[in-house]
Order: structure tokens, then C-alpha cells, then sequence
DNA sequence: CTGAAACTTCAAGTACACTTGAAGTCAAGG
DNA sequence: CCTTGACTTCAAGTGTACTTGAAGTTTCAG
């Protein structure tokens, strides 16, 4: 079967995990992933490595960076090849990430839906879509419709997505 | 009643809507909100770009950037305040985005569910944390696990989040 | 009226995730 | 052997979203 090679050039990794080969060059020079070289100095890919790929980009998805993803995969076995134990034990810790940004949108959502029904987007009185005037009643900082409890904290920027 | 002025200090504004006072002056640059200037050239803010920044700020939740954002808050009327049919459009049609995005994680959480099931994550028979053999059998760039089709696409970089 | 806190502009810097370009090397079919 | 396409490294550039710093001005409680 020579239309299945144990090892891929960083051409056929990138077409078969649709990463472009300067992403897949730029996550080894971060140790996402490893790559043997041939006696010409070229990268080969283990087939293991689209995995690799595939549950990076499953992460970033997630909102991981690279850095933090890093350090998720750093923790599977260095030698030996994971068990199903290891990946478990990532999945597991990457699935209560997931379902903790599903609820967080649904909860969006939800609060969006009520300004939807109510057409009350413009007024004055929507304490959904006018949390600084609850939060002025209150006398604490406002944005509830993220969600954000009333803590400062150390001024996160929320990033971008798409 | 002092404690609900109708314009706010950039300080004000940003205490009330936890966004940074330089994040507000670069909101205002990008023509994302407005101010209105004092004698002295201070910024003072109608208690409505409260409001608006709350939506700019779901909007990035939904991975809009900046500037998709400033494009949607456009159509709103220009003169005249927004009225409830304003901002029923504009936020139906984020809830759209919310929707597809929802979808899109729970599909995600679907495919790590089975592989947490299974436990195979490591394995080489499992279809979905391994895509890449399964397009070699259908002859085809892979990357089944984010939900993309087969097509190349102008080769989106898939962005952050936090 | 005064002084501290809050405000002003503008340029430059930061972080993340890549991409691009230049200049050269390697692999493989004919 | 030769050519062509895929590969190599490295430095610099890009886009998004801000933040920081410097130097100066405004506001307002006392």
C-alpha cells in the first residue's frame, strides 16, 4: 500500500490535516509535534502526527493557545506511545473546557433570546441589554451579560474567534 | 439623582462596562462608539454606549472582529435612536452565529465523548481522532473533526480565544 | 483658588498565530 | 544526469486587539 506511507513528507501533513506546512513548521518550533529528517535534512511525519494536529486544532478551538496546549500534550507520556489512559485523561480535562463555553453561549443566547421576544434592545428599562443601570442600582461594576461576577480582576481582554 | 448622570466620564464608562479606558478610546477610533467633548476636549458618553458596548462585547464572544462588528452596529439608523425593529434584525442575526457556533462545539463534544468512550484515542482503527485514514481511503484532504468539508477554502487561520 | 486625580493625544510596544520572501538544497520521474 | 517541484532556514512582515508611556491639560472637592 503505498498510498498509505508510515512516514509523510510536511507537504502530504499538511494537505491531509488541512494546516499549512508553515502553521505545522511554526507548531515544531513551539515542540507541538516532532518530526524525524531524512538524510537531506527534510521532515517526515509519523502518521501519529495528524492526530496530534487534529487535537491541536480541536483545542484552539476551544479557546487554548498554543502555549497552553502545549503544556496539555507535554503531559501524555514522553517515551512511550500514550495508552488510553492518557488520551482519556486529555479529553476528559479539554471535554469540562467544552462544556463549559457551550453553556456560557447558551447562556448568551438565552439572554438574547429574551431581548428578541421583548424588542426591548433600545429601552431604557432591559436590564438584560442595560446591565450598567442594574449594576449602578447595585453600586458594584456592571457587564452581566457575560456572565462576569462583580470582580475586576486583571483586566482580561477577550479575544477574537472565527 | 447624581448617582445616574446621563453622560459618563471615560472612567465611568469603563468601570460600568469593565472594558479599559484604552480599549474605549480605540473602540472610539475604530468608530465603534461616540463621545461627545467637553469645553476642555474631555470625552463624555450617553449612558446608551453602555449598551452598545455590552453588544460589541457578546459580539466578540461570537468571534466577530472589530470591524464585522462595526459594520453591523452601522445599519443601524445613523441619526435616529435605534427602535425595537433595529435591534430585533441585529440580533437575530447574531443569533444565528450563536446557533451555528453552539452546534459546532456540541458536535466537537459528540466526537470527544465517543473517543472518551472508547477510550482509542491512541488507536490507529479510530475513525475520529483519525481523519487522516480515512481521507487516504477516500482519497481526500482530511480534517473531518472540526466538521470542514473537503474544500481548501482560502486557508482561514483558525484565531484565539479566552 | 489649589492640588490631586482623571483626563488628553500620539507613538510605540505587546501578544498571538501565523505568513511571506529570499536564497538555497533535496528527491524523484524521465 | 537533469530538471522540476517540494523541501530547507531565517528574518521580517501581517492582522487583530489592545496596552503602555510620555508629556501635557482639565475637573472638581475642599
Amino acid at each position: 500500500m503505498p498510498s498509505l506511507p508510515n512516514k509523510l513528507t510536511i507537504g502530504q501533513t499538511a494537505a491531509r490535516s488541512g494546516v499549512r506546512t508553515s502553521a505545522l513548521r511554526y507548531y515544531e518550533s513551539l515542540g507541538l509535534i516532532t518530526s524525524e529528517r531524512t538524510a537531506g535534512h527534510q521532515r517526515r511525519y509519523a502518521r501519529e502526527t495528524l492526530r496530534r494536529i487534529a487535537v491541536i486544532r480541536a483545542a484552539q478551538l476551544l479557546g487554548l493557545t498554543l502555549e497552553e496546549i502545549r503544556i496539555a500534550l507535554n503531559e501524555l507520556p514522553y517515551a512511550r506511545t500514550p495508552d488510553r489512559q492518557d488520551w482519556q485523561r486529555l479529553s476528559r480535562s479539554w471535554r469540562g473546557s467544552l462544556d463549559q463555553r457551550i453553556a456560557d453561549l447558551q447562556a448568551l443566547r438565552d439572554r438574547m433570546s429574551g431581548c428578541i421576544g421583548c424588542g426591548c434592545l433600545s429601552l431604557e428599562s432591559c436590564a438584560l441589554f442595560n446591565p450598567a443601570d442594574r449594576a449602578a442600582q447595585a453600586g458594584a461594576g456592571a457587564q452581566y451579560l457575560l456572565g462576569e461576577a462583580p470582580d475586576p480582576g486583571p483586566e482580561r481582554a477577550p479575544p477574537r474567534r472565527r
